[in-house]
DNA sequence: TTGCAACTAAGAATCATTCTAAGTAAGGTC
DNA sequence: GACCTTACTTAGAATGATTCTTAGTTGCAA
């Protein structure tokens, strides 16, 4: 973590520890916000704004990467690594897909120039129903996500 | 397009007409803003909710499909046939790339649950940059864009 | 025609994000 | 270890996108 911010040339700080330990291991795409209220209590002194200046930090470093799956505000994602992603359309779950076999290599073959764009990369997105969702009885939206239930 | 509008149970009225004229072959996945700009003069009193309102209400009646490419605000496209997308990452400019072939065989391929989700639709999105901006002279940013530059 | 639900206009409100100004501290230098 | 410079943090204002509210209007079915 420290070693990953000073290999960067990005000054150690309590609030950049604390958010890259934060996001670190977290397969949720959390959103700023949401990374914000759970440093709360470790940092009840943190400003908003340096969560969104230090996160455009490390995304500038690629140490973790922005991700706008959807409406709405951006998920930050600690995986760097190149891969495509299912979103619910019911509860708004993100999860990893790693592309594999025939897949990954349509993918390679993709970075040929499409219609005259050099392209850098490309990205997959899987829209539909996560288990919880598709299960016939109990449909969970984001509010009961939220509440726990 | 008056048709259209009857069909899904929407009423018929001129701002609807004109704001689904103004898209129906646009290939420029225009915002909200956009579309209200080109609009002003041919009915200089409509308000910026009744964009907001009626594109909710297109995309929901599947006249035409909003899409979040980026960060930024939502596009919208007349085009609601899958295909997939190539973003530039310098300028902006969005186009429609149509998948064929290996690609599109694979997109079926995909269809199949992914980690537990049932998935509804697969799209890709290739990001680089676009004839222009690959031009390694001039390339084209926004601001050059607005002022036709 | 008439009635009413659906629609529109205007502006306030909300949400996500960025900016500004002023103070603070990390980390290199002596 | 004290000092300096500059990057960083804070708080709050500002901006941009979108949604909401309320009151007035209109498409269109009966
Ligand atoms: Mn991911
Ligand atoms: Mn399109
Ligand atoms: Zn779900
Ligand atoms: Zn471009």
């Amino acid at each position: 973590m420290l070693d990953a911010l000073r290999a960067c040339g990005l000054k150690v700080t309590p609030q950049r520890l604390a958010i890259l330990n934060q996001l670190v291991g977290d397969p949720t795409h959390p959103t700023a916000t949401e990374l914000f209220g759970r440093l709360r209590e470790e940092l009840p002194s943190m400003s908003f704004a340096t969560v969104y200046n230090t996160l455009a930090a490390l995304t500038k470093q690629g140490l973790c990467a922005a991700r706008q799956l959807e409406s709405g505000p951006v998920r930050f994602d600690p995986n760097v690594a190149p891969h495509d992603h299912a979103v619910c359309d019911s509860c708004g779950l993100v999860i990893d897909v790693m592309t594999e076999g025939l897949a990954a290599a349509s993918a390679a073959t993709n970075l040929k120039p499409v219609q005259g764009f050099s392209v850098r990369s490309v990205e997959r997105i899987y829209r539909g129903r996560c288990v919880q969702c598709a299960a016939p009885n109990e449909p969970q939206t984001d509010a009961e996500k939220e509440t726990g239930d």
